[in-house]
DNA sequence: CGCTAACCTAGAACAAGTTTCAGACTTGAT
DNA sequence: ATCAAGTCTGAAACTTGTTCTAGGTTAGCG
């Protein structure tokens, strides 16, 4: 038990980086992206990762404290990228249902043009254990705000919807999984997609029209 | 249709193990167990395996290939006893949906007296890569037969039955996940399984009766 | 029995994640 | 400018999964 790992964890005021710390961080986490890239989970190599970004070993450590933080930070940070690029074009589905396995698949086909990159990200994820925590928890966060950003409501999720939203999450990355590890078909993970996606339809609080609606206007 | 314990893929025509090698298979798999069930993943180092089963190293790796194939195994071998165990008292709920949930919440509960042992047999499966898919996939199928015989049903299932069976599969493995990692409580499991259950009464054909039968003789 | 092929053992060796440490460099406050 | 505290570096060490080697054992067969 030595260093608190100051992750975006509740209220953890991580200590404001330098703007050379920052660089590094930022350095880390882009050769971790491009080494994933290449050859997935087991090509990167935490001495690959530390000498392609300039730092030494033990500094490498000291940002990430494991391979699994490494690659779970570098999750995040995609997910944060691909957030932002999924609110400019919002999913045009009729009801939540239809936009949500919309947008998830338009995620999933981002992942398949990295697919080495989506190995070692999901693997990292599913193989965290209770040390990484927080940072998954987070990556956990973002994953349901970008579905509920998919489905529009134009109030709080009900209890149920996000019992719903928690099951499709859960079927998202199991059936990343089966694709990654070859034995499910991309048509496999989209007709799973397709089917748990109608779990939305059962939350519809209002037997009139539920949570259809085309553009729920957001500011 | 027991599967066969030799699942070294599609047709593979495992030489049939001497005596004193299906001896040894059991000691290697005991000792994985054992091991597992004091401290999850980690704790099942191959040394110690090798050791406790009193077998050199390399005839372990000559047994199982590696750790992931070992304890990917161990699960094989679980769920099979699992599997039987099940059998025996088959659910008693009205229609397929209850039936299911109650079969897994019973699995569920099974897991948790032994929470190392499953940390360890979860997370090798979430784990391994593409050279384990054969034995991955036998799980797999071990799993949906359960789940097919928590249903009860009368006729060959439909494929949207297979496909809300699947996404039942994901859900349960990543809901253990979570909980293994200790980002989800026992009731939040309960929740996700129950809700996921739900997406069989999305399946059934016949506005009559659908899949609801009480017993359904097993064959 | 004695042969051969396959199997097993003990142990060294190798690979990659992780830890440790002494010394050089930055940073912030005085 | 100087000092203290904290940070970074380079390199070695340690751990555990995995591979390799040399020699001993077992099983089937003439």
């Amino acid at each position: 038990m030595t260093a608190e790992v100051e992750a975006k964890g509740p209220g953890a005021a991580s200590p404001p980086l330098t703007e050379r710390q920052e660089a590094r961080r930022r350095r880390i986490l882009h050769a971790s992206a491009q080494l994933a890239s290449r050859g997935g989970f087991d090509a990167v190599q935490m001495r690959e990762v530390a000498e392609a970004a300039g730092v030494a070993l033990g500094t490498l450590y000291r940002y990430f404290p494991s391979k699994v933080h490494l690659l779970v930070a570098t999750m995040q940070d995609q997910l944060q990228h691909m957030h932002t690029t999924l609110r400019k074009r919002p999913p045009a589905g009729d009801d939540a249902a239809e936009r949500v396995a919309e947008t998830l698949m338009r995620a999933f086909r981002a992942l398949q043009r990295e697919p080495h990159l989506a190995d070692a990200m999901v693997r990292a994820l599913t193989f965290a254990d209770r040390s990484v925590s927080p940072e998954v928890d987070t990556v956990s966060r973002l994953t349901t705000a970008i579905i509920l950003d998919a489905m529009g409501l134009d109030a709080e999720p009900t209890p149920q919807q996000l019992s719903a939203v928690r099951v499709i999450e859960h079927t998202w990355h199991s059936a990343l999984i089966t694709w990654l590890s070859g034995r499910a078909s991309i048509a496999q993970v989209k007709i799973d997609i397709e089917t748990v996606c109608r779990l939305i339809d059962l939350t519809e609080s209002s037997p009139s029209g539920g949570t259809s609606r085309p553009k729920a206007g957001g500011a």
